[in-house]
DNA sequence: GGGCGATTAAAACGAACGTATGAATCCTCC
DNA sequence: GGAGGATTCATACGTTCGTTTTAATCGCCC
């Protein structure tokens, strides 16, 4: 093994299990395991396992929201103002595209990315409220310009929608594949993007329509 | 302790920890020990760890999914074809709303239920697969109708998005209340509902209007 | 080519886990 | 009121976890 290369190859293979199965459930062991390293290597190369997931993420997170800021500038400077499918787009098409491309080696993280919101590990948390916070703002800023009737509120809610449509999609491609019988599969392909934006830009339209109150029905 | 009362009291607690933890995080001891019960209780009411967790998702999903039949059936009763957002809202409004409603002690289940999507227990896979699996193709059934031009395939995408905007919003609502600084707070009241309904409605007919290409903007 | 920091390897540590066991206690019903 | 099943309790077992330690090995530069 060239030198250098355990480090990455460890960050690799703990990507591709945390993202399969959890942090919490998966062991130091089940990693140098797989990635054919010593057990030693973690925690010579990496302090802990929090700080190798802490690791993983830092890898990959930055490029990635640099990306969506990069876009969402670029639309922002196309249109004023900006065009709603052009943001939306700019938030999630990023995800697919992070590092060289095409190559399966960067398939897991999106993820993992996604699976982060569910297991809530401290430290990872912090993290990701440094970094999300001021991404968060920015995308609603970008959103309110483009929907100039959307309450400020109800633009973070719609921003928590595009955020679950993003990630469950994510997580549970794999899951849906099953259901459906394999009739649909997830790919990080551009059709499912387009989907994707599609569907959230109308439900934040129809949001911003604040159409008469929905008729009292069936409970709640 | 009254008789009979641990072993709720146990399904209780779990349900909290599970839902807030996870459940590889979460030991027995922890759930037996904020029960305020002996650690042997678990392995005498429930066999194991792994059979506890299936006792709290089977107290709960049954009625929650009754009551989605019962709705959907209700809205298709109602108008022919039904209309497209109570088949949204029989979805989504039942999770809201299962026990004996208000009851703090129901709050997890919700939480709980996201959760399961990202940790995937084989043996909860298992039962969901059996569960979810023909109340989806029941709603696929009913959304193919109210949406006559949507392809099947296109259905399951739309769904999709449904179960991540409603899931995400059970599994992190605390979690936008910290990024938004408490200026959105995600209580199971009847407008978060609205909400989720109105947007996924809407990003449902904006699928099936399918416009021509988006066209081929920025990267992906 | 020998010295030396960087890396890998093997083994062991204490802690925490899920589970099993057997005695103690409670509750019910005759 | 005492027999007997149901439940609770304290304790221990074997495993696995993250981490540490110590020795062996590699790679490079003077």
């Amino acid at each position: 093994m060239d030198k250098g290369d355990t480090k990455q190859h460890i960050l690799d293979v703990a990507e591709r299990l945390f993202a399969e199965k959890g942090y919490a459930a998966t062991s130091l062991r089940a990693i140098t395991q797989a990635a054919e390293v010593n057990l030693g290597a973690v925690n010579y190369h990496f302090v802990s396992k929090e700080n190798l997931i802490g690791a993983v993420f830092g890898r990959r997170l930055g490029p990635i929201n640099e990306r969506r800021l990069r876009l969402l500038e670029a639309c922002e400077s196309a249109a004023q103002p900006p065009e709603l499918e052009a943001i939306v787009h700019a938030f999630i098409a990023p995800v697919f595209l992070h590092g060289d491309s095409a190559s399966p080696v960067h398939a897991a993280f999106p993820k993992l990315l996604a699976r982060v919101y569910s297991e809530k590990l401290d430290s990872l948390i912090e993290r990701q409220m440094e970094v999300y916070g001021p991404l968060l703002r920015r995308f609603h800023q970008s959103l309110s310009r483009a929907l100039p009737d959307l309450p400020a509120e109800e633009v973070y809610w719609c921003m928590e929608f595009m955020v679950g449509i993003l990630n469950h999609c994510l997580m549970s491609g794999d899951l849906m594949q099953t259901f459906t019988q394999g009739r649909c599969l997830m790919a990080p392909s551009r059709p499912i993007v387009d989907r994707m934006v599609r569907f959230t830009a109308a439900g934040m339209r129809a949001a911003e329509q604040r159409q008469p109150e929905i008729p009292t029905r069936l409970p709640l």
